[in-house]
RNA sequence: GCGCGGGUAGGGAAGUGGUCAAACCCGCCAGACUCAAGAUCUGGUCGCUUAGUGCGUUCGGCGGUUCGAAUCCGCCCCCGCGCACCA
């Protein structure tokens, strides 16, 4: 019977099901490990980089499975979200409708791919069971006064017609539309307080020990914490004051000049009734025409207008001028800058252009700086100069006593600013989960009782009426004030769907319970030890996650800080170096590799090439390596299943051969354990394939037991990479358990022989040699062959080498007392040879047990009598003449009699 | 500009001080099998050699540390990703 994955793959999936032995509930008797990977969108169909996020995780599931884990590895579907909406758009299909056939279609695909998912804990975003507990979170959430309202200047996307959150605005545009930009509007908003916890999420990063840098990195950009101070400045001749955020106060009185936001609420009282009115009153007009893409261009020429105001340094009491100017941002410090030509590259463009003065107060610590003549501004840390009382000082020292300085006065205190704001959550969509509010005419914004949620999302709206489809159900909308009684209309924004995916890895834990979001069982499961997705997700959905984790803990739902103990973000699947992708025409659909090789193979090439972080490229050719690969190994298997014995193997009646197996076996092992310990699969790969030829090489020489106990371990191995050939084999060497919940294999250290692993590879020269010299020969049956080993001198110097290496454990040690010995002197280039040599095959042995070549010689020579069936010397070189003399110990002149 | 990750044989990809001219896969070459092709198996695949586990030159570039460097240190070049007027 040839490989036919078609035709096993569907049976042990069918036989796994049936038996159940991956539905796991919480137990004592075994640590437990939540294996997790981001849950898809239900596009429908599975694509390669699903395929790569899935067989990854699968495959360390199923080992740590075999290793004796109770492995929770559960599948969803994050189902609400706009495609669906487009699609009823499109094509008149109910999103409802819409979104359940794709789940249909994604799972069937999954299944195919034998993951060994929990398929009991399902779980999908859409249904009221789900979502009533988003609604559930987001009234705690309230009442903890994380959730508030506000009229802001949001982000819209014109495509999607609806606000987005900051996080999914990308160079200006749309996360999902790279096409689009986004566009400015001053609309009111349904806000997540995730500002609350901007410090505790920077922190904890650090506590992140197995998540990648570079994820970190980019949390840590985005919430961009800085630490500074922040002051006032009297506007002079007017009631105002202006405040200011710094982190280089040190240079406070090198400042000439302050600038403001374009929105900064002050700019209109500064101007309002003079002669600058109407100039800035058209550059802010002109401001707010710009996009945010335009407004933040790469080298884009700062702008500015002066307001006729000025402020008054409380340093120095300089009377500075006040610009409006848009490189200054709004929304991030107090929206208002001092100007420091001299020490700010921003500051320092800007005084150029409207020739304002550029004055050095921060000054190297042995150079000169000349305010008329720098080409850049001087923006390191140095020595004040002209700086009143605190002239002389470092910067750093200056920093802190102009801060306090500030403090005493009452005018400035240390600051620090975050980047990050905080999360818009309402959506003008349909398919979504409704914002439990009521709008009431009387009460305002009022949340609907717990007891009446779910508050269910209506089936019956008109999708062509433009704007949210929600506000077109009149029975949805019309309802009355929980409050008063009175009234009034149903809030018709949704949630973004990233709230649904802040807290599924929790609802995995218990997904049928009904009376809380998740019960205790999420305390024996949290938190995932390793969650698995690309890199995509490293801001948006990692940090959601993380926040909602802090946040359900401070309202008494989880003692737990951070959600995800490990994570691993895999790389990109590749085709002519470009991600696959519709448009570039190059994706290749894992269906078709199914169809025609099986999932064994897809998962084997898309583990075997390359480590999981690594993007790999798509090969068509390494593909069809990967199925005759597999075929390879079933061959083997199909051919020795029947003289395979599984018998106690009795170490001393083994050969050379049987030892150099049994102890290869051993070393891939021991190796393989190794890789997946640190997530190598790809070199654990690689360590089978070596072990399966070398079984292949010596297939009519091994021991049936060998052979026997070899092949297990062999196939055992093979199982969390390609399950059901595993299975498959398993069950032709005649076990009769699942080997997909057998356990991983031990390495039997009594077993390992590196001497005898070394010989076998010398064998192998040595037989090549002995058959060649024959051929050369001629002859056919020889009475007696002669090898010829190393001369005695050699000999002798190595064995004082190996004296030397024994006596000093420090091998640097070992080798210059060795330089220094007299022998060096005579036979330098000989003995290079031999430092060579030794390092090469005994460097393992250093220090430790020395080969016993004796022994080694003696096995040799049994194995190749049995290969030549006459008689076998092995003579000290020394003894012949000629060529033999150069040979190296066990490396033969040969002489066949 | 800042941060992160990389540069290894024709291609992919291991390798973080000595069994390294460098695992494994692809490609290519030769041999076995075959009428032939494919599949399979065996060997080879930096150069020179071939008597050899020999010599020479290699792991982005240049220097350094060491008895010994792809591996450690310094500087430089190139590529990918992320952030980017954040005061």
């Amino acid at each position: 019977m040839p490989y036919e994955p078609q035709k096993i793959e569907p049976k042990w999936q069918k036989e796994w099901e049936k038996a159940g032995i991956f539905k796991v509930r919480p137990t004592k008797d075994k640590p437990k490990f939540y294996c997790l990977e981001m849950f898809p969108y239900p596009s429908g169909k599975l694509h390669m980089g699903h395929v790569r996020n899935y067989a990854i995780g699968d495959c360390l599931a199923r080992y740590k499975r075999m290793q004796g884990y109770n492995v929770l590895y559960p599948m969803g579907y994050d189902a609400f979200g706009l495609p669906a909406e487009n699609a009823a758009l499109e094509k008149g299909v109910h999103p409802k409708e819409w979104t359940f056939g794709r789940i249909e279609e994604m799972r069937k695909q999954q299944k195919r791919m034998g993951f060994s998912y929990d398929w009991d804990r399902e779980i999908i975003t859409c249904v009221p069971e789900y979502y009533k507990w988003n609604q559930w979170f987001f009234l705690k959430f309230y009442e903890k006064g994380l959730v508030y309202r506000a009229k802001a200047t949001v982000n819209w996307c014109p495509k999607c017609n609806t606000v987005l959150a900051n996080e999914q605005v990308v160079n200006g545009r749309c996360w999902r539309h790279s096409d689009t930009i986004v566009e400015k509007r001053s609309l009111e908003q349904w806000f997540l307080r995730i500002t609350a916890y901007a410090e505790e999420l920077l922190k904890d990063l650090e506590k992140l020990k197995y998540w990648p840098e570079r994820v970190k990195t980019m949390q840590k950009n985005w919430i961009g914490k800085s630490i500074g101070t922040e002051f006032e400045m009297q506007v002079k001749d007017m009631d105002e004051k202006i405040k200011i955020f710094t982190t280089r106060i040190d240079t406070v009185y090198g400042m000439t000049f302050v600038v403001l936001a374009p929105e900064h609420p002050l700019v209109e009282k500064l101007v309002k009734g003079t002669e600058y009115e109407e100039d800035v009153k058209r550059y802010i007009a002109e401001a707010k025409q710009k996009t945010e893409i335009e407004r933040s261009a790469e080298d884009k020429e700062k702008t500015g207008v002066f307001t006729g105001r000025y402020a008054i340094n409380p340093f120095n009491n300089e009377v500075v001028p006040i610009f409006v100017g848009d490189f200054v941002l709004p929304h991030y410090g107090t929206g208002a800058v001092m100007a420091v030509p001299a020490h700010d590259q921003r500051d320092f463009d800007f005084a150029k252009k409207y020739d304002l003065q550029i004055r050095p107060v921060v000054f190297p610590e042995d150079g000169e700086l000349d305010g008329n003549n720098m080409e850049k501004a001087y923006e390191e840390y140095g020595i004040l100069r002209n700086s009143g009382e605190f002239s002389g000082l470092h910067s750093k020292e200056a920093i802190e006593k102009m801060t306090s300085w500030l403090e005493k006065k009452g005018i400035g205190k240390k600051a620090v600013y975050y980047k990050i704001r905080d999360w818009l959550i309402s959506r003008q969509r349909y398919w979504g989960t409704p914002i439990p509010f009521i709008k009431c005419p009387k009460c305002g914004f009022v949340p609907v009782p717990e007891k009446e949620l779910p508050v269910e999302l209506p089936e019956n709206v008109d999708f062509k009426a433009g704007g949210n489809p929600l506000a077109t159900n009149k029975e949805f909308v019309d309802t009355t004030c929980p409050k008063c009684g009175g009234k009034a209309k149903r809030e018709t924004d949704t949630m973004d769907t990233f709230f649904d995916s802040s807290w599924y890895f929790f609802r995995y834990c218990s997904p049928k319970e009904d009376k809380i979001p998740f019960n205790k069982e999420a305390d024996y499961w949290m938190p995932v030890d390793q969650y698995i997705g690309g890199i995509e997700h490293a801001i948006l959905h990692l940090l959601y996650a993380r926040f909602f984790t802090k946040a359900l803990r401070d309202i008494g739902l989880t003692n737990l800080n951070e959600p995800f103990e490990r994570l691993l973000t895999q790389g990109m699947v590749l085709k002519d170096g470009a991600k696959m992708s519709k448009s570039l025409g190059n994706v290749v659909d894992p269906e078709d590799i199914i169809n025609k090789y099986g999932a064994d193979t897809a998962r084997f090439f898309i583990l075997f090439t390359a480590l999981p972080e690594k993007d790999i490229e798509w090969s068509d050719e390494g593909v069809e390596s990967c199925h005759r690969f597999l075929n390879k190994l079933y061959n083997f298997v199909e051919r020795n299943k029947d003289r395979v014995k599984f018998e106690l193997i009795k170490k001393s009646k083994l050969g050379l051969i049987d030892k150099a197996i049994l102890s290869k076996t051993e070393t891939t092992v021991k190796g393989v354990s190794e890789d997946m310990e640190n997530y190598r699969f790809n070199f654990a790969l690689a360590k089978l394939l070596d072990l399966l030829n070398l079984l292949c090489k010596f297939e009519d020489k091994i021991n049936d037991n060998v052979l026997g106990y070899s092949l297990k371990k062999l196939v055992t191995m093979f199982a969390p990479f390609t399950p059901h050939i595993a299975e498959e084999l398993w069950h032709m060497l005649s076990f009769k358990s699942f080997v997909s919940i057998e356990s991983w294999p031990k390495q039997e250290p009594d077993y390992i022989n590196k001497e005898a692993e070394q010989a076998l590879d010398y064998l192998e020269e040595v037989r090549k040699d002995t058959l060649e010299v024959l051929k050369l020969t001629k002859i056919k049956e020889p009475k007696k062959i002669t090898y010829y080993v190393a001369p005695e001198w050699k000999k002798k110097a190595l064995s004082k080498l190996l004296k030397i290496f024994k006596e000093r454990p420090d091998f640097n040690a070992g080798m210059k007392a060795l330089l220094k010995t007299p022998e060096l002197t005579e036979h330098r280039k000989e003995f290079e040879q031999i430092v060579k040599y030794m390092v090469k095959h005994f460097g393992e042995y250093l220090g430790k047990e020395i080969i016993n070549e004796a022994k080694i010689l003696e096995e040799f020579k049994k194995e190749l009598e049995k290969e030549f069936g006459c008689n076998i010397v092995i003579a000290s070189a020394d003894k012949a003449t000629g060529r033999a003399t150069r040979a190296m110990p066990l490396k033969p002149g040969i002489l066949v009699e």
